[in-house]
RNA sequence: GGUCUGUUCGUCUAGGGGUUAGGACGUAUCCCUUUCACGGAUAAAACACGGGUUCGAUUCCCGUACGGACUACCA
């Protein structure tokens, strides 16, 4: 068997959407598996719709996923360099003119006027409404229409002209996917695709079977959007002599709305409050933003891992894979058909099993320069200082699904609060919980070993010494700590503050509480 | 409209001619915990519909319905 070799190729038209993140992330895994290449390739052949910042975010995106290519743009040349079919756009006018050499293409005049009107005339006619078709095209301006010398007298005054494919009239076109079997369209139910623009530029149908070819392409996978013309790419393999070497085909179905119908879109994304993209983005000529997962605090191999599952599954129960892990179990006969409905919840899920399974350690290194500018902290703070940390983030983990939100939900744990819960207060402060608190700031500092279960020991201790339940003076133990009424485990806390710290949001409370 | 394509709990999906149709997210309840979470347990929740084929169909076939894509000198 050939080595694999396979290529994500998406257009620089703006930020790389999520379903193009899972397209390349596919592409990736089945090289990965296979010991293959994968190739990345940019395809602007579309001028008007080129948007400048775009292939630096493909390239940022993918890097940031982790899925990089062996080779392509913005990852090194390999030996089929160019990458980008703006730079390779003087090899395509060749294969187009080959095509209407063996009766395959012709050359098209007619102006968009004139289509548009054609378009009608057939409509009229009661037709099908395909403007260039086998038996709309002798209504044309073109190559079978004219005589050879009227031809190369346009040609040679340079009039714009594209060049169309040639369609059979009847004849069944099979294609076979790897995911879907066989498929079998006629002939003469497509049109006369253009091939080559006026502008000198190919079109995506040209460009890609040409570069597929030329760059040794094994496995087309793609989106399912492509389904419909690779019948047309099928015939052009053929009608360029490559059939012997036509790539597979798989396409992959696409990412739906969570709610409602339709494909996923930005603007759902908006409306439902989570990103569409990989990366932050904001339009160079609109100005528009767009969030990315990476700023909303996704892990790159969680979000990863939550794409791979969008359409696909390993056949087993196991949901939590690593990128290696999920190269070696990935397959095709593995790829559901029906497109799938995203949901931004099981994303926010994987990113959580992400951050359990991640070192206390790491994350406290990760969170530290966030703490320092959040709470404006001295660099040697304590409260940046790896014990404390680690300490913190072990306290907030089970309560999170992402690391900044130990800071959000966990501000309490890096300074004393300011307000106390105003309910707890009323029902529960009294005399008797007022000189509870004044005996705890006194035994507290004697404590030898100060521990979580120590603190809780002692704590019991002098509640029972003065003949109240800990339930009596718990919650407002809390409250006197953090202000809230819910949060982390009390006694860990107490812990991570250190008695000086304890005492002195003992002072505070007391202080304001008192009245 | 035409062409291609798809349809298992609300969602992602496993399965496949005879199963109590399995798992995960989400939801609910209980346990753990004198908080909230985590964790554990449990529950509700699905084979789109109609015809065939068959002893038997959710599984195979055909229709219908409903979804999706395509139908540009865009990719």
């Amino acid at each position: 068997m050939k080595k694999v070799r396979v290529r994500f190729a998406p257009s620089p038209t703006g930020p790389l959407h999520i379903g193009g993140v899972r397209t390349a992330l596919y592409n990736y895994l089945f090289a990965k598996k296979h010991g293959g290449d994968f190739i990345l390739r940019i395809e602007d052949t579309d001028q008007n719709r080129y948007v400048p910042k775009a292939e630096d975010y493909i390239i940022e995106s993918l890097k940031w996923c982790g899925i990089e290519p062996n080779e392509g743009v913005g990852f090194g040349d390999g030996s089929f360099a160019p990458y980008r079919q703006s730079e390779r756009k003087t090899m395509y006018l060749k294969y187009a003119e080959q095509l209407v050499e063996s009766g395959n293409a012709y050359y098209a005049f007619d102006t968009v006027e004139e289509i548009e009107q054609l378009k009608k005339d057939i409509e009229n006619a009661g037709s099908h409404n395909i403007s260039y078709c086998a038996t709309s095209r002798m209504m044309g301006k073109n190559s079978l229409t004219l005589s050879t010398g009227e031809v190369g007298q346009l040609l040679e005054q340079n009039e714009p002209y594209v060049i169309r494919i040639k369609l059979p009239a009847s004849q069944e076109i099979a294609v076979t996917d790897i995911i879907r079997g066989q498929l079998i369209s006629g002939a003469n139910l497509m049109d006369d695709k253009v091939l080559f623009k006026s502008d000198g530029l190919p079109t995506y149908h040209l460009a890609n079977v040409v570069d597929d070819y030329l760059m040794g392409i094994t496995h087309v996978i793609r989106g399912d959007e492509w389904l419909p013309s690779t019948f047309l790419h099928v015939l052009l393999y053929e009608y360029l002599g490559w059939g012997e070497s036509m790539p597979e085909f798989a396409h992959l179905s696409l990412l739906l709305k969570p709610d409602g119908k339709g494909k996923l879109s930005k603007r759902d994304g908006d409306r439902l409050g989570f990103p569409v993209f990989p990366l932050d983005w904001t339009d160079p000529v609109t100005s528009e933003q767009s969030s990315g997962y990476r700023e909303r605090g996704y892990y790159p191999d969680a979000f990863v891992n939550m794409l791979a599952f969008l359409g696909w599954n390993p056949g087993t129960e196991q949901e939590i894979f690593t990128l290696d892990e999920l190269a070696k179990a990935f397959s095709f006969e593995h790829i559901h058909k029906a497109g799938a409905k995203f949901d931004p919840e099981k994303a926010k899920w994987f990113n959580e099993q992400y951050l359990r399974a991640k070192p206390d350690v790491e994350i406290a290194n990760n969170i530290r320069a966030s703490v320092k500018q959040q709470f404006n902290l001295a660099d040697d703070d304590v409260r940046l200082s790896e014990k404390f940390l680690c300490k913190a983030v072990q306290l907030l983990k089970p309560r999170v699904q992402f690391e900044h939100e130990m800071i959000e939900k966990g501000n309490y744990l890096f300074i004393a609060p300011i307000s106390y819960d105003e309910t707890v207060i009323a029902k529960k402060w009294n005399p008797a919980a007022h000189s509870f608190f004044l005996a705890l700031q006194e035994s507290l500092p004697q404590l030898t070993d100060y521990t979580t279960a120590n603190a809780e020991q002692l704590f019991k201790q002098v509640a029972a010494n003065m003949n109240l339940k800990p339930g009596d003076v718990l919650q407002l133990f809390r409250v006197i700590l953090s202000g809230l009424t819910v949060g982390v485990d009390l006694f860990g806390m107490v812990e991570l503050f250190g008695k000086e710290e304890v005492n002195k949001r003992i002072e505070n409370a007391l202080q304001t509480i008192v009245r």
